[in-house]
DNA sequence: TTTGGAAAATAAACAGTGTTCAGTATATTT
DNA sequence: AAATATACTGAACACTGTTTATTTTCCAAA
């Protein structure tokens, strides 16, 4: 009798196909040309079935953030494999930074746009930005025991390393940069040697 | 015969009064919840009429932004008064948390949005953000002249600055510390304290 | 003071959005 | 085969930014 079993695997594979096509809309088209009719109309549905499986939008947009997430993930194991600690640390700095060049509609997503972030508003954690950040918490905590770096407390360490990139980087997505009279390839190029130089300064 | 002068002062008059209504209906309700109609309905106007006086709702809202850079500066004008020069880059990145912590609403139009960026995307400058750029700047130069600080060059000790801080603010705003699962407060003083850290290391 | 033309304001529409709901088609159970 | 439960959709609601044709208001010359 595995009738049931067989909707709900049915009704799984239906989300991942919305959350395929919305993700892969994301990065053609950026956030601001998908709509659920768009969606919809891309897996041949009516707008009114993707609620039947997501109760609105923000909800999908979390499952679209998770698996944004999820390439971010690889990237970090892709590019982290130093022996010393620190030197992770700025192997994922740099991976970071990338990930978000080469895909500025994920990070979006992920860590500036407001709607995902409605979701669990129940007081509880932010699941999908768990695993990242872990990563960097546990590699700044390591750094910290070996005294590798000048910072005492990890999550200040671990709020501070992070915030410096993502300053950086959200900036430059939304063009404010362009205050600083800046080509493209120039702000690129300040970017990288203001975290080369901060890795430097945190250094113990 | 001042009937062309007055012609155009009314109109200068009625952006004005365009431009208080949004930015008080801004700071109240909201970026989500300003629409052309709602800020026609507030000055009594028909939407249409807004569109004799702004080309589109990014022009208005860079308008608005204007605006709220006038504020920020205001606050940095009370708050930058001391001797020293980086005694007084203490000062204003405090200040610009504070800001962003008073006004939110107006802090995300500056900083975070896209919407009113488009505006003059002809290769121009952002002529809004450039006095408290410049205002950061002079203060880092000074700072870099009488080694204060371990920059050398202005720009990147000035984009570093002012990232860090930024970071912090819009991770904030967009509460994507939950992942950090502190609350509210904790938050805070986790922002100022690392800011002071921050501050502390790149002194010379 | 009336009239003609310019300027200002608007009602209504267009094309789009997220979302809901009544009704239809399909699948499963009795 | 009939009754029921599930899956889906067309159409609507209440919005959004924006445009256009029309009306109202203003002002200067006849």
């Amino acid at each position: 009798m595995g009738i049931t079993e067989r909707k709900e695997r049915e009704r799984a594979e239906m989300r991942r196909r919305i959350v395929d096509v919305a993700i892969k809309m994301f990065v053609e088209d950026g956030y601001e040309k998908v709509s659920i009719r768009n969606i919809a109309d891309k897996i041949e549905y009516s707008p009114a079935t993707i609620y039947l499986y997501y109760k609105d939008k923000d909800e999908l947009l979390y499952d679209v953030q998770h698996e944004a997430f999820a390439t971010l993930s690889e990237e970090f194991a892709k590019h982290i494999n130093h022996k010393e600690p620190f030197k992770r640390l700025e192997q994922l700095a740099f991976a970071y930074v990338q990930f978000a060049r080469d895909h500025p509609e994920l990070y979006d997503l992920m860590f500036i746009i407001k709607a995902p972030m409605n979701v669990e508003h129940d007081e509880e954690k932010w699941k999908n930005g768990d695993p990242a950040y872990d990563a960097l918490y546990n590699l700044v905590s390591e750094c910290i025991e070996k005294k590798l770096i000048r910072f005492k407390d990890p999550t200040v360490a671990t709020l501070s390393v992070w915030a410096f990139a993502h300053g950086f980087i959200s900036l430059d997505l939304r063009c404010r940069f362009k205050v600083a009279g800046l080509t493209g390839e120039e702000i690129n190029k300040v970017v990288d040697q203001s975290i080369k130089e901060y890795l430097h300064i945190i250094k113990v």
